[in-house]
DNA sequence: AGTCCCCCCATTTTT
DNA sequence: TGGGGGGACT
């Protein structure tokens, strides 16, 4: 059989990795090595030429966007479909495993899959149960308590107090709540791992049929793994030796979530028949970027060790822009950009990468006064805006009258006159009598103690919701979500909201009818074309499901061509021609809250390791002397990460020109010598005053401020001359 | 029930 | 500096 086309694209260390015999391996695949490249090929070439059927294979991803794209890029070696194998993300496989065996994992079989905004106001919920203060005990707190216990695979009943009152508090938030979700038959994230865990470790036969049936287990960004995660992978991969795992320790950067880095640092104890291959060879960044991310990251302990290099050429030095102030910095930066796009490049080539969120305000202003056309990462997903989770709530009691999140959510939305008291009213007849919100509300219709008007509003909803289910049996998906939110009164509600808002939420309201109608569970993890399908899930749940698991893409119009703002985190696995870190300064990259603990420090170091091997060609490192944050003046030193790439291979862009820091340093060429403030006269623009210069030799550039405006010129080109 | 105001807080994010 | 949440007031 011909793989010469698999083979072939690959370098020797790549090729290495993708024919390992069957066993064990880790591949440290540093930044633009070809990691994603390596486990395509490796499945490919399982399957091609080692007789083994796609339905063998698991690979293991950390999101839907990383796990679609492997099985595009399967699909176009393999020139098929790819039928029968399992690429998913830990929670998208855990959820099908737990919807296939929800009988022996001890679930309802129409659990559902609380997200964070259901499982924080259910913590709100059992917390005020327990007479807890909010203020004392916040929901939010507690909510990161019990989702770290879960990632670390601990049950209230594994944690010790130590007689603590932090703990003990929190131990019975934990259990309270748990206890809530196993009634109302609903799983978190974190659980769908841990249960789907335990699964295996309580059901021996069930973790058989698995064991036999993957002849190889693939994982992705093996460094995120949590604890749980990686006990996941070593009860699945039991004796067989057939785990391969492709990560960086260097891009670790998920600490404080869960993720362990020491997972990767002792997969080569767990696993003694496994080898190393490191993926050295870097196909992105000049050979300077290259330098200077190794010496960098050359100041953490405990690395597994790795030396990215290319055989391109060293390129441009590292640009290193000091500015005076946050807008000075946000302003010198898009002014670069405009000049990139002036010189026949993309927008969309160039990306502005920060530590928080927070800097995003003033580059974004900065991108409009120049009328940059830009897009900002993260925010508000699809599946999270709350005119869309308002519209499931309908539906999903629609679809099950006990789902108490959903009823909880949508029970006064829009307002029908249903106060807090009548509400508290049926939380207490629900929790008493215990059973869910919905048969709590009938109840109290029954009843007839209650006053008139709190009667017919809660029978007006309970009534509003009988009613949306018939008229939406035996309809189509598409149908139902129409009807259900034609009936809910939601569109008359958010006609009213003012401005653009209610609009856009409209419109939303819109995008998840089209969403439902184009909604295609065998291209969802829970189906299987080859009939493994889970018996019995409706469309609707599996939709449901969908909407939890995968949240969609923040914002729609990604495909033009924008500027590309974002976090340092969010910009892990892409690449840019050129790149800006913005914010390069001591307190805020590092960032303060990290400054404490050494492991933390190291994970920001991490972090800007990342940053910097996003740039392919040009790299820009920009800090201020002086930064507005919080309503108050900082004054912080250049980042410690900056002084830790040899000075060599940086090249600082000497120039001021917000006026409060006189300076005079001179620009060298052949007819003379500018400083700023120079006033020079040009042939075509007549008189400016030269207001900043960058670049060296011929390469300098002067910015001239003119009457019609300043202007960037080619010293070389511009034939200035000084006067007065 | 809805609006307004005040107070508090402030790293990073996926499922 | 600004957003979100909670409480108080209408």
């Amino acid at each position: 059989m011909d793989v010469s086309h698999i083979l072939d694209p690959l370098n020797d260390a790549q090729r290495e990795a993708v024919t390992l015999p069957k066993q064990s391996a880790l591949i440290l695949a540093g930044a633009g090595s070809g990691k994603t490249r390596v486990l395509t090929h490796r499945i490919a070439w399982l399957i091609k030429t080692q007789g083994i059927s796609p339905f063998g294979l698991l690979a293991v991803t950390f999101t839907n966007k990383a796990a679609a794209e492997m099985r595009v890029r399967i699909e176009s070696l393999l020139e098929t479909p790819l039928t029968g194998m399992w690429v998913g993300t830990f929670h998208g496989i855990s959820h099908r495993l737990l919807r296939m065996h929800y009988e022996k994992a001890k679930l309802p079989k129409n659990f559902q899959i609380m997200d964070a905004d259901d499982q924080l106001r259910l913590v709100k919920r059992v917390s005020a149960g327990l007479g807890l203060d909010e203020k004392q005990w916040p929901a939010r707190q507690a909510v990161w308590f019990i989702n770290s216990q879960k990632d670390e695979g601990l049950r209230p009943k594994n944690i010790e107090d130590y007689d603590d009152l932090y703990l003990k508090t929190h131990l019975a938030i934990y259990g309270a709540y748990q206890e809530a979700c196993e009634r109302g038959g609903m799983v978190d994230f974190a659980e769908l791992l841990l249960r789907a865990h335990e699964l295996w470790l309580n059901n021996p036969e069930i973790l058989n049929h698995y064991q036999d049936r993957f002849s190889a287990l693939l994982v992705d960004e093996f460094q995120d793994t949590n604890t749980v995660q990686y006990a996941w992978l070593r009860v699945l991969a039991g004796d067989r030796d057939n785990l391969i795992v492709v990560g960086d320790d260097d891009q670790s950067i998920y600490g404080w979530r869960g993720a362990r880095i020491e997972n990767i640092q002792r997969f080569s104890e767990d696993f003694k028949n496994s080898q190393i291959i490191r993926l050295e060879q870097n196909y992105r960044s000049t050979g300077s970027i290259l330098k200077a991310a190794n010496h960098l990251i050359g100041n953490n302990a405990g690395r597994l060790g790795k030396e990215l290099w290319t055989d391109e050429g060293d390129g441009d030095l590292i640009n290193l822009y000091s500015s005076y102030n946050e807008i000075d910095e946000a302003r010198y930066i898009a002014e670069r950009i405009a000049r990139w796009v002036a010189d026949g490049n993309r927008h969309d080539e160039s990306a502005i990468l920060y530590r928080s969120n927070a800097q995003s305000r003033v580059l974004e202003e900065a991108m409009l006064r120049l009328q940059l056309p830009y897009r900002i990462y993260g925010g508000q997903r699809f599946f999270e805006r709350a005119e869309i989770r308002n519209a499931l709530g309908y539906i999903r009691l629609v679809s099950q009258r006990d789902a108490d999140a959903a009823f909880e959510r949508v029970v006064n939305v829009p307002p029908r006159g249903m106060g807090n008291r009548t509400l508290e009213e049926i939380r207490e007849v629900a929790r008493l009598e215990q059973v869910s919100l919905w048969i709590a509300a009938e109840r109290l219709v029954a009843d007839s103690s209650l006053t008139a008007r709190k009667k017919n509003s809660i029978s007006g909803f309970l009534s509003l919701v009988e009613d949306m289910d018939e008229a939406t049996r035996g309809v189509d998906l598409e149908t139902l979500v129409e009807r259900v939110i034609e009936k809910s009164g939601l569109v008359p509600y958010y006609e009213k909201e003012r401005g653009e808002r209610g609009q856009a939420r409209l419109e939303n309201l819109g995008e998840l009818v089209s969403a439902a109608g184009s909604f295609d569970p065998k291209q969802n993890l829970t189906f299987d074309p080859l009939g493994e399908n889970i018996e019995d899930v409706s469309l609707l749940d599996e939709f449901l499901s969908h909407a939890s698991l995968e949240a969609g893409d923040a914002q729609g119009g990604s495909n033009e061509d924008c500027v590309q703002l974002m976090t340092m985190h969010s910009a892990k696995g892409l690449e840019f021609p050129l790149v800006f870190l913005a914010g390069m300064e001591e307190g805020l990259f590092p960032h303060r809250m990290s400054l404490e603990e050494p492991g933390r420090l190291e994970e920001e170091r991490r972090l800007c390791y990342v940053g910097l091997t996003r740039a392919m060609r040009y790299l820009y490192l920009t800090h201020a002397e002086s930064r507005r944050l919080n309503g108050s003046d900082n004054y912080n030193r250049l980042s410690r990460f900056v002084t830790e790439i040899p000075e060599e291979l940086i090249q600082e862009v000497r120039l001021q020109n917000t006026g409060a820091r006189s300076s005079n340093f001179d620009i060298n060429q052949t007819d003379g010598e500018f400083s700023l403030g120079q006033r020079v006269l040009h042939a075509k623009f007549g008189e400016g005053v030269v207001l900043n210069y960058e670049g060296q030799g011929n390469q300098a550039r002067v910015q001239v401020n003119f009457s019609e405006g300043s202007k960037w010129l080619m010293v070389s080109f511009a034939n200035l001359e000084t006067i007065g």
